[in-house]
DNA sequence: GTCTATATCGTGATAGAC
DNA sequence: GTCTATCACGATATAGAC
């Protein structure tokens, strides 16, 4: 009774991702996730020696994309201000269609002395970015005011993921419905870049 | 052997705030806050009938903390950009004091069709502000841009929120440690407001 | 590889003595 | 009010047949 090739592996891992991202690591039950991926309990078990495994794999995973996205968007060579806007434009749509994925990251507070964070190489990340060289020259050319890249990156992912976290509490708190929670993001993807450039061409 | 009137019961309340706080609702155990608390795992059951009764007393209170303070700091008779700054420093303050609070109350999704905030009534809290109408004022005066309140909050809340949950990340990416982190986050009370102000300024 | 059955343990909650 | 002892259940994980 083999199902095609090992595409369980496969499977349970996209209903594990599915569970874990909605319910968190406690929240989540085995037999949710052998039930939501369509086999048996010891199934997962099976590919995965434990819960724990299985949950790493999909974290580190997951992780990656979160900061991998940002890490590509920074580095990549258009003018700075062009750079701005598309950092926004594309982070704001990657949290609209993976709403969970920050909470699935930031709940998981990792205190294995940062051993975790080194195995992904994000040390530095951006005090060798393209990204600070910008800001650099731009300052030296006196276009904009000098400022800490992190302290800009921060602001920008910050307005973009607060809203999508806090989804219920400023939908209920602003009146709006799904539709209107949609345009208050688009809205977002025009303020926040222009907010940023109003700050650094104050000289 | 009675213990001093009942404030086990406020013992109780204060290890639960702690324990619930730092592991979530799942990933806590009612022994860990018998321990905590030093009490008895049956006077838990004595005082709070269960887990899930004793977590909403104490969510429902965070959740007004959290929240309670931004609708202070709207409503202040301050002028608009001192009210800004304001609001900065003090959310800022705030949350650097009680950096669990934001991953608390965003990891409980509360879907029980918005009963639990309908009781707390912060609907249209922004919409019937005070800052809200400042900043209806001053547009009309030409002095700044027509923006949404609702907008300008998130945008606040979010650049303070998010690092003090990604604090690990962003300590890591940065190079941080807690003493560099502190001074990151004075650093921005003095960005964010010139950020928004200088927003509003464009016209 | 896939299933059933089960071992083992931890959990929330309570009964009942004091 | 406070304690000890325990129940009833559900969890992860595995053994072992097919």
């Amino acid at each position: 009774m083999a199902e095609e090739k090992q595409d369980a592996e496969i499977k349970i891992k996209e209903a594990a991702r599915r569970v874990f991202l909605a319910q968190g690591y406690e929240g989540t039950k085995m037999r949710q996730i052998a039930e939501a991926a369509g086999v048996n309990l010891a199934m997962i078990n099976y590919y995965f020696r434990s819960k724990e495994q299985l949950f790493n794999s999909i974290y580190a995973e997951t992780f990656s994309q979160f900061i991998g996205q940002v890490v590509q968007l920074i580095n990549e060579s258009t003018p700075l201000e062009v750079k701005v806007w598309k950092i926004v434009d594309r982070y704001c749509d990657f949290l609209v269609e993976n709403p969970l994925v920050p909470g699935f990251i930031l709940s998981k507070q990792r205190v294995d002395g940062g051993e975790f964070f080194k195995k992904l190489d994000v040390r530095g990340v951006i005090e060798n970015s393209v990204f600070k060289k910008q800001l650099a020259e731009e300052t030296e050319k006196g276009n904009i005011r000098s400022t800490d890249p992190l302290q800009v990156i921060t602001v920008i992912l910050g307005s973009l993921v607060f809203p999508i976290m806090a989804q219920q509490v400023v939908s209920y708190v602003g009146g709006l419905d799904n539709k209107g929670f949609r345009e208050f993001m688009e809205e977002r993807k025009q303020i926040i870049p222009e907010m940023i450039m109003a700050y650094l061409k104050v000289k």
